[in-house]
DNA sequence: CTTTAATGATAGCTTTACTATCACAATTGT
DNA sequence: ACAATTGTGATAGTAAAGCTATCATTAAAG
């Protein structure tokens, strides 16, 4: 069994793992299977132990790429974070309108853009909804400012960045475009997870696409930009 | 020492204890103090063993009251939110028209609204830090499905519905009533977070309202208030 | 063809999460 | 007044999680 490179590789920072997952066959395969194992068992219930065994391998084994489950996490997350920002750099490369370069953001950050999840490494789809059910504990814990400064949530914090840029661009006076993409970003997931657990929390019927209407209209009006709804 | 009841009592559903911690001294103990250890260590590093030795108890003592610190978490979420409906139904009895009701909710759902924390039974101070930095992983489990229908998030969900409820009153209309909601509250718990340990994922300086400012700007342009900013 | 690196196999240690049992004190019921 | 119930503490124990260490084997690199 091969475990081929994509074309595509995020740069993770090198504080989340101890030996980059990304160099090596067994490496590749923690990640790959561990997507499989989060989504099917949840963050709590999965472990190295059962990851060992699922790949035919050993806690130990894996030990020797990630210092804990929780780094692990953070990998997946930051690579995520990574491909969404490859994807939102890649579609928008020749547009120059700002506003329609911010639509195709909310929709690649809504997971709404078509996507061949077959030519990654990680399925893309599990991986999406790894990080609207778990990847909030990536950063909601005690230590999150020594991961901080460590660099570990770069991805994320890059993500932003990009988005907030093009807020900017719409509207130079704006104050809050930082406020405004991760209410975004985490109101999508929330909204997703609430589609699917807690439906009374939510106005989303399964298989609609309000979150994207709800979201890009939210955007929209904060930035007074007008269109054609 | 007297642990004594407070004026205001939420009601918490019965699934989420074994013993209801508020009929007895010991009870209101762990409440009491778990909100403090939580706050103090985190949720992932607190547990039974560490509260039992705070309050000079045994941790068998405390499973006498909760199945596990995930469910003793749900409980303090649980009390926070029917607190906060509580203030929330009071301050806006008197008041008839809906956007200033609206204002004061978010307000109080901001924390911005000044109380005497000591009158009650938690500390509600060390309770919102708990709140936004760790309630989200009381229903991000693998099992929410089923606590849900046992109906341990009654009371978040009330209080959803409340301030869905006021925003009906404004715009009848308005497709996104709960999005809106829980956008709202979950961003502002965000917001929180983010401003305390991710500076560059929010706008807030320390000190600012912008958070208020933000989320109340917000809601106004969704819902075409006018309002004299 | 020898050194180095990567993995597997195994073992073990500490802590967490939870359960069970017994003793004792304080209420409560009759 | 006495028995029964209830609440708590003390103690012990189990299974799993989280993590580390050691050694053998194989593959790759110098």
């Amino acid at each position: 069994m091969y475990f081929v490179l994509s074309k595509f590789e995020p740069k993770i920072h090198r504080t989340i793992y101890i030996k980059d997952p990304a160099t090596s066959d067994l490496g590749r395969k923690i990640l790959k299977y561990s997507v499989d194992l989060i989504d099917e068992l949840g963050f709590e219930e999965f472990n190295f132990r059962k990851l060992g065994k699922h790949i035919h391998s050993t806690e130990a084994s894996i030990y020797r790429y990630f210092d804990s489950k929780h780094k692990l996490l953070i990998y997946l997350s930051s690579w995520y974070w990574g491909w969404i920002e490859y994807r939102l750099t890649f579609r928008n490369a020749n547009i120059n309108d700002p506003v329609q370069k911010l639509t195709k953001a909310v929709e690649i950050l809504a997971d709404f853009v078509e996507v061949k999840s077959d030519s990654e490494i990680l399925d893309t789809h599990k991986l999406f909804r790894i990080i609207f059910s778990e990847s909030s504990k990536a950063y909601l814990i005690k230590d999150v400012d020594i991961l901080n400064k460590d660099g570990v949530y770069y991805n994320y914090k890059q993500l932003v960045s990009a988005v907030s840029d093009i807020i900017h661009e719409i509207n130079p006076t704006y104050p809050y475009p930082h406020m405004l993409t991760t209410t975004v970003i985490e109101g999508i997931h929330h909204q997703m997870f609430f589609s699917l657990h807690l439906k009374s929390l939510t106005d989303r019927k399964e298989g609609e696409h309000s979150i994207l209407v709800f979201y890009k209209n939210l955007i929209f009006k904060q930035l007074n930009i007008k269109t054609e709804l």
